[in-house]
RNA sequence: GGCGGGUUGCCCGAGCGGCCAAUGGGAGCGGACUGUAAAUCCGUCGCGAAAGCUACAGAGGUUCGAAUCCUCUACCCGCCA
């Protein structure tokens, strides 16, 4: 591994200085299980949507980072438990059919086998949890698994207790049974020696490395890495409303890549410590660089590259930083080639309008950048709405084809950065 | 099982027969300033071009008129058994 090569930092050493380590069984003895290589470790998903999303690629990216030091990923996708629903601090969750969970799960599968590699020695497995959750008997597990929880312990744990103000079900009370006894498992079938996860799921952690030692295994590992923060205090990985998927059809390449070209500067050296597989030098160099010339923005850009690279390719990542530079570059819109337009514009999102002349009301909803007429008229009057980066004053006003690019394209824009595409066809 | 309180727009929360599409805050959206950043200030925030329509847990009722009163149903929360 190329951290190791360059120096006498050690792989902890580096994980620790990216602050990926919130809290660990131990550094005493995760320090030595960790530098030396050659570890089997898990991690694991529930399929609680169809995509994972911004939020998971920090478990996903560690998997990637421990697999690189010599370890050997056990990518475990929650069949079983994602039936069960581990507990919010919230309220209660409410189940999903077993049918979209498993349909969830393949997905969910499918999106995470990039990101390792399942050649050599240690070569990544995926495993699902409804292996062997599901062919257990409530009677067995009772008296197998249930046994050796006490319930006194099980009470203590943060979000249980906060829940037991507004209620919780025995179903997601007995999450971290179940959590718990894939580390066992794993441990059992596959000589499984660490978990790590997000620090929400200590608890649940915890309990499977006391399960282990209660059950006469072990010992095992774990660690967890801190929750992604946001300097304005608002929940990270949320975008205009939404959740940032990895899933190319629900958060396009291009979306994805401003997500992250927007992150704060604040936020942005932390961002590449946690998810950059640049090298300690490089990231120095660039929260360097943004100190001096933040206006200049090298790391976001630099953040967005790289993780738009890792998740969708580096086609589409290419792609999206033309697109972003056409659309927010200097040069007019005018002077960029009918290729150059439509592809910026199908990254942005780009929709088809035929027949009549639509009015600038039309256009906004055509492109989607508003949801109803009303909203239309009210973006227009704020002074919010631009059609080829032209801020539009009369929204009744009728389509002037001279305002066709190539004869056919059409920019529009909401706000400082929406933009979305338009094709007119007569 | 009994008694009492509650259910309002994305969230919190006022309203307690007409002046309520509904006070206020947050989130969201837009503008100004910048750097596609932050902070700040300002504006905006059900649908409809409009007439109007749909909304205050659900269903029914009283009334010229209901988010506001009555009845039933569902859910939540207290207190007592």
């Amino acid at each position: 591994m190329r951290v190791r090569d360059n120096s006498i930092v050690t792989f902890v050493d580096d994980l620790t200085w990216r602050g990926l380590i919130q809290d660990s069984t131990g550094l005493d003895s995760l320090t030595p299980a960790l530098d030396g290589g050659n570890l089997t470790f898990y991690v694991g998903f529930d399929p609680t949507a169809a995509s994972l999303h911004v939020g998971h690629l920090m478990q996903v990216i560690t998997a990637r980072r421990l697999q690189q030091a010599g370890h050997k990923p056990l990518l475990l996708v929650g069949g079983a438990t994602g039936q069960i629903g581990d507990p919010r601090e919230s309220s209660e969750r409410s189940l999903n059919p077993p049918e979209v969970v498993e349909g969830w799960v393949t997905r969910i599968r499918s999106q995470l086998e990039p990101f390792v590699t399942y050649e050599g020695a240690n070569g990544a497995e995926m495993v699902n949890n409804l292996d062997w959750t599901g062919p257990t008997s409530v009677i067995d597990f009772l008296r197998d698994v249930g046994k050796h929880f006490p319930v006194n312990k099980m009470l203590a744990r943060d979000v249980v207790r906060n829940r037991l103000e507004t209620g919780i079900s025995f179903t997601e009370f007995s999450y971290q049974l179940l959590q718990a006894n894939d580390f066992y498992e794993l441990h059992r079938r596959h000589g499984c020696q660490l978990q790590y996860g997000g620090s929400d799921q200590w608890g649940n952690i915890t309990a499977g490395v006391d399960y282990i030692r209660r059950r006469g295994a072990g010992p095992v590992h774990a660690f967890v890495t801190p929750l992604v923060l946001k300097a304005d205090g608002t929940k990270f990985g949320k975008s205009e409303g939404g959740a940032v998927w990895l899933d190319p059809t629900m958060t396009s390449p291009y979306a994805f890549y401003q997500f992250w070209i927007n992150a704060d500067d604040r936020d942005v050296s932390q961002y590449l410590r946690y998810f950059s597989f640049k090298s300690r030098d490089e990231l120095e160099e660039l929260e360097k660089a943004t100190a001096e010339r933040p206006q200049a923005r090298l790391a976001q850009r630099a953040l967005a590259h790289e993780l738009t690279t890792l998740v969708h390719g580096a086609d589409e990542a290419d792609q999206a930083v033309a697109a972003s530079q056409a659309l927010f570059g200097r040069g007019s819109l005018e002077s960029l080639s009918a290729a150059t337009l439509r592809a910026a514009l199908s990254e942005a999102g780009l929709a088809s309008v035929r027949g009549e002349l639509p009015t600038m009301t039309g256009l906004l909803r055509e492109a989607g950048l508003v949801s109803s007429a009303n909203e239309a008229r009210r973006t227009i009057a704020e002074g919010g709405a631009y059609l080829n980066n032209e801020r539009i004053t009369d929204g009744e006003a009728v389509l002037d084809t001279a305002a066709l690019l190539h004869g056919r394209f059409l920019v529009l824009r909401r706000g400082k950065r929406t933009f979305a595409g338009l094709e007119y066809e007569a």
